[in-house]
DNA sequence: TTTTTGTCTTGATATTTATCAATCTATAGG
DNA sequence: CCTATAGATTGATAAATATCAAGACAAAAA
C-alpha cells in the first residue's frame, strides 16, 4: 500500500504506540482500496480475514435476521472496525457496507494477531479500544431496554446537539437509517418527530432546530451513564 | 486475603498467564468478603475502585433509569465483572447485587491497571476477555432489535436447553428476573410462555419441557450469530 | 426539463407490549 | 399447622409500535 496513507493510520490511538517495525510490517501487508457507495464489504458469518480501517467516506455496520435488518452503527474516518472478530479469529457478527465512496485499508487479520501477540504496546492499545467499544455497546443495550422509541429519539437529538455545539444542526444520516439505528420503523420516526414538537423540536427535512433545550431535557432525562461518550 | 482462594482465581483465563510475582501482588492487595443475598455491591455511576471476582454464589448486573430497572446479566463463579470500567478508570455503567450468599474477591483497580501496564501476558488476556464480552453485547443488541419478545423467549429456551443437554430442565432464575433479562414485563412473559405451547413448550413452575425441539426451532430460527457462545 | 425513483409522511388498522387490578400459588415464618 | 408474603397468572384495558396503502416530496437520471 502507498506510504501516503501511513500517517493518519499511525495517528490512531490503536496504532500510535506500537513499535515502528511492527507498524511498518502491518502496513506492508495491507491493501488500500476505494469502494463505491453501497458496496457490501463484509457479511456477517464470514471469517474475519481483514481488520478494516476507514480512511475516508463512511461505513455502516448492520445486521440481519429472518428477513429483518437493523443498523448497528456508522463508522467514520479514521477508525477501525471488526477488531474483536479479528482478535478472536471468529466470524463477523455484523455486516458492513459503504455509505458513500470510501477508502478502506485492509490489514490481514493474521498479521494483526501475530503482532498483537508480540507487541505489548499494541496489545494495550487494543485493550483500551475494546473496553471503550464494550462500554458503548452496554450503553446501547440500556438505551434500548430502558427507554421508549420517543425517549430514544429525544436523547439522540440531545446527543448530536451536544456534538454540534449549536441548537440548529443537520441529521447526519437519512431518516430511514436513523429509524433503524434507534430501533423503530421510518413511519414511527416520522410520528415521533411530531410528538416532540411540544418540547420545542422542529425538523424540516434533515434540518433540526431545538427551540428549548431545557424543555427537551426535562422530557428526555439524558444520563451520562447512557448518553455520554465516556463518563 | 487467604491463599486458599488463589488457585481458582489463578485458573481463570484472565489470570492464568501472568507473571507469578504480579499475580501474587494482585492477590496480596485484594480482599475477600462474603456477602448475604440481595446486597448491592456496586452502584452505576460510582468510580470503579475494585475489579470484582465472584468465587461462589452469583451476582446480578442491572441498570436503572428514570425509575425503571432492567437486568443485564448474571455473573456466575468463577468470573470477573466490571473489567472494562476498571481498565478505563471510568464509572460503572451497571450496578451489581448478590443473588444469593456470595464470596467476592475485590482487587483494587489501581493495582490491576498498574500490572496491566507492565505485564504483557495479562494485557493479552484482558484483550481476549474484553473481545468476548463485546461480542456478547453485540449479540444482545441484535436479539433486542431484530426479534420480538416471543422470539427472544423461544431462542432463550433453546439456548439453555443446549447447555443443559436435555429436553427437560429448570429455569435458572425467577421468571420475574428472566422477564427483565429478556426485556419484557412478568405479565408478558407469562403470556409468551402460553403462546409457545403450540410449539411443544410446557413450563410448570420453573420446570421446562421441550416436547419438540425441531418444531420450536422452526419458530425460533436460532442463529449462531446471535445465540451461540462464540461461533 | 421531464421522468423516474426512492424517501418521507400520513391515515387507517393490526399487532405487540405495557399497565392495572384481581386472584392464585407457593413458600417461608410464626 | 396456619398464616403472611412475594411471585406468578389472568383478564381487561391502554399505550406503543408495526404494517399496509396512498400520496407528497425530493433527488437523481433521462
Amino acid at each position: 500500500m502507498p506510504e501516503s496513507e501511513f500517517p493518519e493510520i499511525r495517528n490512531l490511538h490503536l496504532f500510535a504506540d506500537m513499535a515502528n517495525a511492527n507498524f511498518t510490517a502491518l502496513m506492508r501487508a495491507s491493501y488500500v482500496q476505494t469502494f463505491p457507495p453501497q458496496i457490501e464489504l463484509i457479511t456477517e458469518g464470514e471469517r474475519s480475514d481483514f481488520l478494516h480501517v476507514v480512511v475516508s467516506g463512511s461505513v455502516e455496520l448492520f445486521s440481519a435476521w429472518n428477513g429483518r435488518e437493523t443498523s448497528m452503527t456508522t463508522v467514520e474516518p479514521v477508525s477501525t472496525f471488526i477488531l474483536a472478530a479479528t482478535i478472536k479469529d471468529a466470524p463477523y457478527l455484523m455486516s458492513a457496507r459503504t455509505l458513500e465512496k470510501s477508502r478502506i485499508v485492509l490489514i490481514p487479520s493474521q498479521d494483526v494477531r501475530t503482532i498483537f501477540a508480540s507487541d505489548a504496546h499494541f496489545a494495550r492499545a487494543i485493550v483500551t479500544e475494546l473496553a471503550q467499544r464494550y462500554r458503548t455497546s452496554i450503553r446501547i443495550t440500556k438505551d434500548l431496554k430502558l427507554r421508549s422509541g420517543l425517549e430514544r429519539l429525544a436523547n439522540y437529538l440531545l446527543r448530536i446537539q451536544q456534538s454540534a455545539g449549536r441548537d440548529e444542526f443537520d441529521l447526519p444520516m437519512e431518516k430511514r437509517r436513523l429509524a433503524s439505528l434507534l430501533g423503530m420503523t421510518p413511519e414511527n420516526l416520522s410520528r415521533a418527530i411530531k410528538n416532540l414538537q411540544p418540547y420545542g423540536v422542529s425538523i424540516d427535512g434533515s434540518h433540526v432546530t431545538l427551540h428549548d433545550r431545557a424543555d427537551l431535557e426535562r422530557f428526555a432525562k439524558p444520563s451520562p451513564l447512557i448518553d455520554a461518550d465516556d463518563a
